[in-house]
DNA sequence: CCGTTAATATACCAGTCAGTATAGAAGGGG
DNA sequence: CCCCTTCTATACTGACTGGTATATTAACGG
């Protein structure tokens, strides 16, 4: 009841930040993915001991699903964005014009969290797997209505393929995070998405 | 000089064949990745010991680039076959098909080794790292020669950009292999596949 | 049959993995 | 002041990592 902020801090107040530490533990998954990011990686660079971690984390995987939350509400706010752009190729070209900002900032890691993840094999990794999984069928979810909105519109034909046209739209995305993380240059992906939006039909 | 093909075998005949022991590797890496492969699965999965294992081929890295030499040979020759084909929609839709048979062949593991090798994270994996990327980029190469013969064929538009559009096919290939490796179906892809071929121009 | 050569199987190596037990240290309330 | 609670630091656990040393076994030429 009383006072829900302050929460009275009853033994040793911690000595470091909670998000910034969840901050350098996204950087080490994103770089070097759930299995190849050891629990030495993340504890030096979010600069606290194992203990630590696991009493503010629970574990290396509760650790990652918060990363994963954080790398969602920041690096693909883009996505949300691009939703509301009016027409089905404006939603389009901000998606794959974000992709590439967000795939290839100078500060962050190269690619995509969530495709690094996907391709991650391991069997411990199973869980991880599932939650990406999850996450982009409901992004996808969003864009199929965004489509099918777009069609309503009279935007978008009406004998278009909808689920076909998001599992393309994502493959380009994905293909994208793939050479992002293996050596393309910022130019590479532009001239990428030039030749999308080329075949895309109109304009 | 003598007799080249037997070879006088010496010491103690190896009762393993090395070609199926070597396609064993291969399905174990294909599946889990190189990180994700561990000695112990390689040799049951192989059917042998440790120590035959490094008399026979080196070590983990050998192998892999044994097996990845295999995979190329075998899996990947449908890229030869497509760059064959007499237009340049042709050559795209082979590839594209193609791609579907060898990342959902019921018999083998779902993805492109290629993909889930390059997305693999860990340090140690770097020479692997290096070895992908430099096979996909002949890949990438071939098929910038044939586009550049489409165009002097009048196939192909003067004004392409032949880097873009090889770049955009490999990200869609790539993409279909993420797509692959998590839990897409065969319909998915050939969804993706028919939206693909829908957007290049002509027919 | 014997010696050489090479493949096998068992057991082992140091290093790393994720995760934890234990002890000390820092703050608040009494 | 002491107690209680919570965080921190060191050291450790058992399991697994890639890689090997050792001893044995199987085929060959002599």
């Amino acid at each position: 009841m009383e006072n829900v902020i302050t929460a009275a801090p009853k033994g040793r107040p911690r000595e470091f930040c909670v998000d910034r530490a969840l901050a350098a533990a996204l950087g080490v998954f994103w770089s070097k993915g759930y299995e190849g990011a050891s629990m030495a990686d993340l504890t030096e660079a979010m600069g606290i001991t194992k203990p630590s971690l696991y009493a503010a984390f629970g574990n290396k995987e509760a650790l990652f699903h918060k990363a994963l939350d954080l790398y969602e509400a920041e690096k693909l706010e883009y996505m949300r964005k691009a939703l509301e752009q009016p027409t089905a190729r404006a939603v389009v070209e901000h998606l794959l014009r974000g992709a590439i900002d967000a795939q290839m900032s100078s500060c962050d890691p190269k690619g995509c969290l969530g495709v690094i993840s996907m391709s991650a094999c391991g069997a411990e990794a199973e869980s991880i797997k599932a939650d990406v999984m999850q996450r982009r069928a409901s992004s996808q979810a969003a864009l199929v209505e965004r489509f099918e909105q777009a069609k309503r519109d009279g935007d978008l034909p009406e004998h278009v393929d909808i689920a076909g046209l998001t599992g393309y739209l994502f493959a380009i995305f994905q293909g994208m995070a793939v050479q992002a993380g293996s050596g393309a240059t910022r130019a590479d992906l532009e001239r990428v998405v030039a030749t999308s939006l080329m075949m895309w039909p109109g304009r």
